[in-house]
DNA sequence: GCCACCGTGCGACAATGTCGCACGTGCCCG
DNA sequence: CGGGCACGTGCGACATTGTCGCACGGTGGC
């Protein structure tokens, strides 16, 4: 039927399918669907996978009915912290965090927002040194960290709360000017990564990138992290070497999650 | 950012919009959108304006920020009945009532489905004719009416509902079988249009068609009544021209109601 | 037990969404 | 109070992407 040109068809077509889901309490089988908005059963069947695998409707494993999913009430109850489910997002990194480690020679953490702070989800020692803590489950600052500046790059009522919440200075090097932080995400975002040197410890750097999920959102964060002497060149400079592998790693997580 | 073949991109975006939106409580920029799923400013602004289109998304008239929009909330809450503004629907459909009811010489009603009834939302007399009454408001039967057998033919919940309660007979023509219905449904699916023939009132003969929204949603329908020597030929067929009529009508207000 | 219908997947085409660019405007800073 | 920047918005061309027809396998119903 006619659409207005100018505007996504498939979004209109897929709220329809929404609304239309909403209105009975009955489950809906794919010819219904089809019937109901006059499309073709590919194109229906289409939306509906696509709906399904983002989490706003669900099939009946036994009849093979659609009904809305649970994604849609999350939207709705505001103030979630989850995105995601962190259990996923942990699951998923598991195996690349210790593949990272092993190239890097860095411990590996993995991490995401929760109440204006960077939860660690997963936490991986360096490969030959054991006297270490494990971090998972720790809250860390947002805007001293690699893990937080790329959540906060991606996230900006996260930076407002940041900035409102005072920029507490660790080290010499922190950045407490919510100016000099701004300037410093765009350039993260335009890269692509965070560094972060002698931000949140002295003699220490960290060094992260944004992990995605379905329709490029940002869930969460994986990056290394140890001496800045080991993680950059003379001129403080992140080493290309270690970037491409923290690069690779939170892309391979990334299509894990959206093939999810 | 890579995404899954056989699934739809645009939806997956959109949905990824909502979820950042839905993140925190603050109002989003275009440029923060755009920014947040590493997708070209014209990109994130067109599924943002097709978003706001459809309801899922407001924008704030000073401002220019987007946040959550009503429809969603509407979603979750299902039971309701209006799957869209009544008020809308009729605005819309008078002027176009007028026109009908002059080209077919009849009388037009639009009607919406409410609790597995058909409430009249407008009702437009015969032209030359005064001695009727005003129906606007008045809950009529899905199954013997034109309206009704057009909404339910979209709308398979309802035609479970309608079969609980009892096809109840008003003449010796209304259809009581549920396979009976069923197929009468199904034929008026694939012609776009109903004809309902001493259904619901001995004499008199009923022709309508779905009014549908964006994404091709059926929101309403709209049809005009009368004696079954004007609405049908000999053999009792729909004469051409009046269907053309109706028809033509219906989807001028569904073009009205999808540019809104 | 058979038939018909439904859900699902693939592939080719063309319509559609995407992206670059540019305009006008409002805000902020100087 | 003026200048500059950045943002929201719109258009147009290209190429990607969504769409639709068709066919397969499984299931439920008569």
């Amino acid at each position: 039927m006619s659409h207005v040109p100018g505007l996504i068809q498939s979004i209109e077509r897929s709220s329809a399918v929404l609304r239309l889901l909403a209105a009975g309490p009955g489950r809906l089988r794919v010819k219904e669907v089809a019937d109901a908005l006059a499309l073709p059963k590919s194109t229906a069947h289409s939306i509906l996978r696509t709906l399904e695998h983002v989490g706003f409707v669900e099939q009946d494993p036994n009849t093979a009915r659609y009904r809305l999913g649970r994604g849609l009430l999350d939207l709705g109850a505001d103030g979630q912290d989850g995105l995601i489910d962190l259990n996923e997002l942990r699951g998923r990194a598991l195996n690349w965090a210790d593949a990272l480690a092993a190239r890097s020679g860095e411990e590996v953490r993995i991490g995401a927002l929760r109440d204006d702070r960077v939860v660690v989800v997963h936490h991986v020692f360096r490969p030959d040194d054991s006297a270490q803590s494990l971090d998972t489950g720790r809250l860390l600052p947002t805007h001293a960290t690699a893990l937080g500046q790329v959540l906060l790059a991606y996230n900006a009522p996260a930076v407002e709360a940041a900035v409102r919440s005072g920029l507490e200075a660790y080290t010499r090097g922190t950045l407490t000017a919510p100016a000099a932080l701004a300037r410093s995400l765009s350039a993260t975002r335009e890269r692509g990564w965070a560094l972060s040197v002698e931000e949140w410890e002295a003699g220490r750097a960290g060094l992260a990138a944004p992990v995605r999920s379905f329709g490029g959102l940002v869930v969460g964060a994986i990056g290394i992290s140890g001496p800045v002497e080991r993680l950059c060149d003379t001129r403080r400079q992140a080493r290309p070497a270690q970037v491409e592998h923290v690069l690779t790693t939170a892309r391979a997580i990334s299509r894990d999650l959206a093939a999810s």
